[in-house]
RNA sequence: GGGCGAGUGGCGGAAUUGGUAGACGCACUGGCUUCAGGAGCCAGCGAUCGCAAGGUCAUAAGAGUUCGAGUCUCUUCUCGCCCACCA
């Protein structure tokens, strides 16, 4: 026998992998097709270091397995290879990134191809070249087109020293992710793409896969829906209203103050009327010095200014209150203001108590149920304390001398504080009563046993001094009513707790000693709150919502923490944005017509009010009104339009179509002759069927048959609005007429539903006008794609924060595809999320020229069956790239909207020293090493045996040593083969229980306790004289999918042809699994006394008796009975005494 | 502050989900073998008492449920990760 020589046998089996193109697949119709997907790395400079493999090696296994078992496995590796790291390289060395990326990948592929990975390395992609560029920027153009990449000037997140934008996600405690420097804010136009218009869509996909629940409770709190009300407050004296967002309604009647935030517009609107505009303007300019992370600093201090001289008035109850500015309202979130209820939002009671603003209680908490027929009180209770006790009454009117806090009902006309002061007077004589503080109020429902009636009594709290010992002698009927004490407080406590009557008295005890400071910031009861007063928080915030919508002063509104998503970087190494500024386009005058729909006319909704806009902008505009609106007929209309229409049809014409007015549209396509520039359907119907109520003047309107070759050919660029809101015209209608069309569809949410109005109201549709409006932002024709980077002479980002791509003169000035005239291409590139955002689309396909991948083969291949990762990337790739997929669905690319089926991240290898691995800390172990001196099928095996997959494990080489000396263990097993059939019925159990407990576990991830059934396994066949050839062939299939390469030299030796990697998985014979004889355990009041041999099938009675005859047990018993026996089949026996 | 997770030998970690705690591996100790070894083989290895048989105590701490708890419930402590003025 050779020994075993890791080095000669690896190298051997790659080689041949390699030749057979043994992990090439393609689509089989005939399998069941399983995709494993890892994240592809960044191919770094430094290489591969020895914790990547581990999610590597992971799916491996997986993948090995499960092409044993016969599926048609798809395992591919590619490139994340744009990034900073190669950018700054450049930098520094002047070399062409594109270069310096060759060489990195080579190095990561020989690496990779070192450890024996079963990827189809066929399919390898790499998001630098441009073949594959081409596709990130086509789906880009895709966003263009449907509306969902926009750019905007605002204040963005600006890394002073890596000189590059910051998406929100990228910024954590107010600095840099990548450099850890500070994070400064600057104003700068960038590209967004729009990922909050599916935020709800991606918080509903969440409910179909299957996720580790970390990953689904992360996802969903970067999302961050909540539920709540937008409502506006007037300013007194000014045209304006503050909106505000709040996610409690119902506590309207507490606002008893307006704060904004410092980056809010309205406070320029009103300068004219606040008097100390240089305060609030010296605030605001502290504030926008300050970074994210000093704004936010653990427990600081709240801070604002009074604007003086305005006043908002509080919608609910018509009170006048005060607006503030202050750095605790975000600019970012909701509508960057806020009614503030101090009695119930922390934040807000800290800034009131401040500076001394009204807290005015509108929430009680609700103690006991409440029952039909009960009387309802206005009652007090008092605390009172001295040295360390507090003051009880005792009532002894009831027969159980129940311990109360002093206090009782407010009489009619007398405050709750006056009457707790009498109340103590006349129940225990004590005169100098004095309250220093409130404990809140209670809606306390309890049955009165006294009375013996149903009580809801509202309870106010309050703690009270005595100034002296002074007392007046009680009244004949108090002291036979009851007495006071003095207790402990905590024995007072002990006293009431024990009884329900009392939750309220231990309630109020309870919120003394917190130091309760009346604040609720719980749901409870809407006290003190005119018609809402009762109600518990749910009802309330429903009825508030719909009183302020009737009122017309507020609606309903889910907000989301998700902000859009900054797309653009001011760099060289990434996706050029493949669009182009054309002046002349922007400035364009186009000749406008505006067709209305069914029971309509030119001068209601937002036609008028389009026509004046485009008007001033100096457009044309024909905005008719269309003959037989009521009783429509679609042909005549579209005639009528043709026949009278000012402008003629043709590239400076745009038109406008509003719901029925989008048939007339598609007629009018039909029929002209030349293409006209744009087309805006607003709302348009497709098919006369609708959610709600049949049309049946609408279905006689037309044949409702077009000629979608035609329109398509007719015009130029296509816009599609939908209201999110409106489900009469059906959603996949509109995506149908979308697909027909060539256009971008983009559900939207107008001012007024289907932008339209009920009454003869003009309405404002900015998004209207926009999209009817020409763009200076051209799109590149796809056939010009990819838009490949130039070479640049310098990759050092400028000064001024341009991409250095901007220098370049010569690839900057360009042609307009549009217009032809001269235009200047976007320097802007993508971030380094793009690429990766759809790689696994592009596995299932990646040579396809023509399309980023084949139907056939994303319908074969998709969904990703299992991903594994990092636990760094569930939030934002996994956000983005679902956000990608999802689109892609929508446009009809991307076949399944979830790309993944189910989510699983590993923990990360810690160098030894227990810290991150990092070049700084010099504690990275590099793999090259560790495959030279113990192999790559130890090193494999070492990876997954080191600790729970999930969880994160230091760096230890000396276990290495173990994993190894197993390995040769089961190399030395071919000593003790024989040839001959011969069965050792122990050993065959165990190797059953071993082939089901390593199938379980690689599914489970749980590879650790694998390896270990594995290596016992081993030393049970290390402990018998011979070994059967089947034995040892069940073992190393087994073994294959950890060590690949011993496994397939060892099978090769015993005899077999061909590679063990499409060996059949073993499958398991429960029957075999369980032995004759089981090892019994007796217990004795729950210690192990003794155990016995016994066979399985043992009667409960035997077992009982011969546990009983055992010489250990015998002694404990001594002699006694057992109270009691208890047996546990086939496991134990447990004997009472 | 909020959410999630975890605390078991000298170390990494097992434990059929309520049933013999410490599988498997590392390190360590003793013995054998070898010219040699970061090699192999055999044995031991939670603490404690005992020559031993055997006993007692042990799964962060404390209480509870149970014939029986590492596992379930409550309280407390410690650590890790993520989020964090999100109205």
């Amino acid at each position: 026998m050779e020994r075993y020589d890791p080095k000669k046998i690896e190298s051997k089996w790659q080689a041949f992998w390699e030749k057979e193109k043994a992990f090439e697949v393609r689509e089989d119709e005939s399998k069941k097709k399983f995709y494993g997907l890892i994240e592809f790395p960044y191919p770094s400079g430094a290489g591969l270091h020895v914790g990547h493999p581990r999610s590597y090696t992971a799916m491996d296994v997986i993948c090995r397995k499960r092409r044993m078992e016969g599926q048609n496995v798809l395992f591919p590796i590619g490139f994340d290879a744009f990034g900073l790291p190669t950018e700054n390289f450049a930098i520094k060395t002047g070399r062409p990134p594109a270069e310096v990326t060759a060489e990195n990948i080579a190095n990561f592929t020989r690496q990779l191809k070192s450890l024996g990975f079963s990827f189809d390395w066929s399919r390898a992609v790499d998001t630098t070249d441009p073949a594959y560029y081409k596709w990130t920027q086509w789906i880009f153009l895709q966003f263009f087109k449907h509306g969902l990449a926009y750019k905007k000037k605002q204040p963005i997140n600006w890394c002073p020293k890596d000189k590059i934008g910051l998406a929100n996600e990228e910024v954590v405690d107010g600095c840099c992710e990548r450099c850890g420097g500070p994070v400064e804010k600057r104003e700068k136009e960038q590209w967004m793409l729009s990922i909050t218009k599916y935020a709800d869509s991606l918080l509903e996909g969440l409910k179909d896969v299957d996720y580790i629940e970390r990953a689904k409770v992360q996802q969903k709190n970067w999302i961050g829906r909540s539920e709540g009300a937008l409502i506006g407050f007037r300013v007194q004296g000014s045209g304006f209203s503050i909106e505000v967002f709040t996610t409690r309604p119902d506590t309207i009647f507490g606002a008893t103050y307006i704060v904004l935030a410092p980056e809010h517009d309205i406070i320029s609107k009103l300068e004219n009327q606040i008097s100390n505009l240089s305060d609030v303007e010296s605030y605001i300019a502290d504030a926008r010095r300050k970074t994210d992370m000093e704004r936010s600093a653990l427990g600081k201090e709240k801070t604002g200014v009074e604007l003086n001289g305005v006043k908002a008035v509080n919608p609910a109850n018509g009170e006048e209150i005060s607006i503030w500015v202050a750095d605790y309202v975000l600019g970012s979130y909701g509508t960057g203001a806020i009614m503030a209820v101090p009695a119930h939002d922390e934040r807000d009671f800290a800034f009131a108590r401040k500076f001394g603003l009204p807290i005015k209680e509108v929430v009680i908490q609700q103690i006991g149920t409440r029952l039909e027929d009960r009387h309802e009180r206005r009652t007090v209770r008092g605390i009172c304390v001295r040295d360390g006790k507090m003051l009880i009454t005792q009532d002894k009117r009831t027969g159980t001398n129940e311990y109360i806090l002093p206090g009782g009902g407010v009489e009619e006309g007398e405050g709750s504080e006056n009457s707790l002061l009498r109340e103590v007077r006349e129940e225990t004589g004590y005169t100098s009563a004095k309250i220093i503080s409130s404990l809140g109020t209670i809606e306390h429902n309890f049955y009165h046993h006294y009375r013996k009636n149903n009580r809801i009594s509202t309870v106010s709290g309050y703690v009270f001094e005595l100034e002296n010992d002074e007392v007046i002698p009680r009244t004949r009927e108090e002291i036979e009513k009851g007495d006071f004490f003095w207790l402990p407080i905590q024995e007072a406590r002990e006293k009431l707790k024990d009884s329900p009557t009392f939750s309220l008295e231990v309630e109020f005890i309870d919120r003394f000693l917190k130091g309760h400071n009346n604040l609720f910031s719980e749901n409870g009861v809407a006290f003190n709150s005119d018609f809402l007063s009762g109600l518990s928080t749910n009802e309330a915030k429903e009825k508030i919502i719909a009183w302020l919508e009737e009122k017309g002063v507020g609606k309903r509104q889910v907000q989301y923490k998700l902000r859009d998503w900054v797309f653009s970087r001011q760099r060289y190494w990434g996706e050029p944005i493949p669009l182009v500024h054309c002046d002349v386009c922007r400035d364009k005058k186009y000749n406008y017509i505006i067709i209305h729909g069914f029971t309509s006319n030119s001068h209601i909704g937002f036609k008028p009010w389009l026509e004046k806009e485009l008007c001033e902008r100096g457009h044309k505009v024909w905005n008719p009104d269309l003959p037989n609106t009521n009783t429509p007929n679609i042909d005549e209309q579209a005639q009528f339009i043709l026949d009278n229409a000012p402008f003629p049809f043709d590239e400076h014409t745009v038109l406008v179509g509003h719901s029925l007015g989008g048939p007339v549209l598609y007629k009018i396509l039909e029929k002209i002759k030349k293409s006209v520039a744009k087309a805006v359907f607003v709302d348009p119907v497709i098919f006369p069927e609708f959610t709600d109520v049949p049309r049946p003047e609408l279905n006689k309107s037309c044949d409702w048959n077009f000629d979608w070759k035609k329109i398509k050919a007719h015009v130029g660029e296509v816009i599609i609005l939908a209201d999110a809101n409106f489900p009469v015209i059906k959603k996949e209608h509109l995506e149908e007429l979308a697909k027909n069309i060539g256009g971008g569809l983009q559900i939207i949410y107008p001012n007024v539903r289907h932008f339209s109005t009920k009454n003869d109201a003009i309405t404002a549709e900015p998004l209207v006008l926009e999209a009817a409006l020409p763009s200076g932002w051209i799109p590149l024709p796809e056939s010009e794609l990819p838009l490949k980077l130039p070479k640049v002479e310098k990759y050092q980002p400028t000064d001024t924060g341009e991409s250095p791509l901007a220098a370049m003169t010569d690839w900057v000035n360009t042609i307009c595809p549009k217009c032809g005239g001269s235009a200047k291409r976007e320097t802007d590139t993508m971030p380094n999320w793009a690429g990766s955002s759809w790689y696994f689309l592009r596995y299932a396909d990646p040579e396809n020229k023509k399309e980023l991948a084949s139907k056939k083969a994303l319908e074969y291949w998709m969904p990703v069956d299992w991903y594994n990762g990092g636990m760094e990337h569930t939030v934002l790739h996994l956000l983005y790239s679902r956000f990608w997929n999802q689109f892609l669905f929508d446009i009809g690319v991307a076949p399944t909207r979830e790309p993944y089926a189910k989510r699983t991240s590993h923990g990360l290898i810690m160098g030894p020293d227990g810290e991150k691995m990092s070049k700084s800390r010099g504690n990275v172990v590099n793999p090259d090493e560790m495959v030279e001196q113990y192999g790559a099928d130890a090193l494999r095996m070492y990876i997954l045996f080191m600790g729970p997959f999930d969880q994160p494990v230091a760096w230890d080489t000396n276990g290495l040593v173990g994993v190894k000396r197993f390995l040769e263990r089961i190399w030395k097993l071919q000593e003790k083969l024989v040839r001959q059939e011969v069965t050792n019925p122990r050993l065959l159990s165990i190797v059953h229980q071993i082939i089901k407990k390593v199938t379980e576990d690689v599914e489970a991830m749980r590879f650790n306790t694998a390896i270990a059934k594995l290596m016992e396994l081993c030393n049970e066949m290390y402990k018998s004289d011979w070994l059967s050839a089947d034995s040892y062939q069940l073992l190393l299939k087994l073994l294959s999918p950890f060590a690949p390469h011993i496994a397939e030299e060892l099978w090769n030796q015993t005899g077999e042809e061909g590679s063990i990697a499409f060996a059949e998985w073993p499958t398991y014979d429960e029957s075999l699994i369980k032995t004759d004889t089981v090892t019994i355990a007796v217990q004795i009041n729950g210690k192990l006394r003794d155990t016995f041999e016994a066979d399985v099938n043992l009667s409960e009675q035997d077992a009982k008796q011969i546990a009983l005859s055992q010489p250990n047990v015998a002694k404990h018993l001594d002699g006694k009975a057992p109270k009691k026996v208890i047996y546990v089949k086939g496991k134990l026996v447990s004997i009472v005494l």
